[in-house]
DNA sequence: GGCTAATTGACATACATCAATCCCTTTATT
DNA sequence: AATAAAGGGATTGATGTATGTCAATTAGCC
């Protein structure tokens, strides 16, 4: 162990990782925090590039509800969420929103204006409390232009986004109800809760607008898996129990 | 006029640029035609850079109808449209695909697969007779470590085709099928032939794979929009009489 | 006990499916 | 050269169905 040395910073309450950051401020937006993450793209930076950009960051709070990132508007902040769950969807026509997908602790958002005018193309709210932080974006594009590891990751993480949303297109619109419903038990199974049995914050609306329907609709099918065997469902606490029967009928539409 | 040092070089037949790799072998994939693009992420690149990226490229043509990249195979070339038109799609359930977009000159497709995999999530084919430039995506990975500005241009060129994915996916699966049609003709008038009158090779069941809906319902709304005078169509020929109209009825879905 | 969310039912409709016909171009035949 | 046959796409009509809409009821929950 080389703990020895660590331990002379004080752990921090909240994350319970060692950092000087952390030991002064009990802000747990601390550099250590980021490099907890083996998916984070901000793993490409060097402690000197990290203090870069974490420098400057507002650590912020929102009650569930609250709006985050509002689409249409100029924003020059990425957004980093720390702690709780949050929803990135698109606000579409005669009020209808689609649910891109639920972020969470290390999750990275860049929000389509990168490079491109700031012009945000989401809206990001807050489901549970939400803590974030904002990074400048400008800052960003900057270690972006230094640091070539961070920018080739910056771009697998667009990419792989780019993928995410092909697929997304593909099921939405040319699956049936059924196989729509079954994607979004297997996201929150495997994607979100990675856990057989998981109890979600959301509502039955915001289900919907994950899965691309009407809330009356997502709950009839909720139904017929019900009596079908495939799940159990009590109040917002789900169960999968034939995660291969949902992945069939995801396979057939 | 500084054309006294160009004469010097035989002007290419068929892409007329002046180039000596074009006076040579008289293959248009030249040097000169990736520069002349304004839009063209390749503008980027220094001289030496092009060179590198244009040596050993493979210039192909393709017949209609043949496939140019195939879903869910590994390559690493990175396509680039030197002559035609050809439809960049996904294949979905149950034989249903959805056009994506249309690509013709210096269009440039990367595919999903580049730091990623070399996995390609379209397939591309030719809908008239096409002439490709297959680049090595190894190539254009060392480009983008080594130049800033071209790194930041695909990036950029990666965030563009985020947000008209994202846009794709509300117009597709939020707005009936007049709004669908709409869209897709303006698509067409403002984005591929910017002109009010235009011929397209594309039939029918193309036009319903880029308005995702069936040949027969996208025949009707043809029709509907023909009565009200919003557009004449004549076989292939389709003329905008009411652009102002055909935009209402893609805002009101 | 009142508020919002969840559920259920009856009904309406946007859209797909299936089948028939039409139209146009290409190929074969006399 | 004229005509017929063939084939594929385009169009139109009749019908079925997946899904949305609207309204009423029930269930949770500060």
């Amino acid at each position: 162990m080389e703990s020895a040395k660590i331990a002379q910073n004080i752990e921090c309450s909240n994350c319970h990782k060692q950092s000087d950051d952390c030991s002064k401020t009990f802000d747990c937006c601390c550099k250590n925090c980021f490099r907890d993450d083996n998916t984070s793209i901000l793993q490409a930076l060097s402690k000197g590039e990290l203090d870069y950009l974490v420098e400057g960051k507002h650590q912020i709070h929102y009650k569930p509800g609250e709006t985050i990132i509002k689409q249409n508007t100029s924003s020059t902040y990425v957004v980093c969420v720390r702690e709780g769950l949050a929803k990135v969807y698109v606000e579409g026509v005669r009020g209808k929103s689609i649910i891109i997908r639920l972020i969470s602790n290390q999750d990275f958002v860049t929000g389509g204006g990168l490079f491109n005018g700031n012009i945000q193309k989401f809206t990001i709210s807050a489901i549970t409390p939400v803590t974030v932080c904002l990074l400048d974006s400008s800052k960003l594009a900057n270690l972006f232009s230094e640091n070539n590891s961070f920018s080739v990751e910056l771009l697998r993480h667009h990419t792989k986004q780019n993928n995410s949303l092909v697929t997304k297109l593909v099921n939405l619109t040319q699956k049936y109800m059924p196989g729509r419903v079954a994607d979004t038990l297997l996201y929150l199974k495997n994607d979100i809760y990675k856990n057989n049995t998981f109890s979600v914050p959301l509502t039955r609306q915001d289900l919907s607008e994950m899965s691309n329907m009407t809330k009356e609709s997502l709950v009839r099918i909720l139904q017929q898996f019900k009596t079908s065997g495939l799940i159990k469902v009590s109040g917002n606490t789900f169960e999968i129990i034939d995660e291969n029967g949902l992945r069939s009928i995801s396979r057939n539409g």
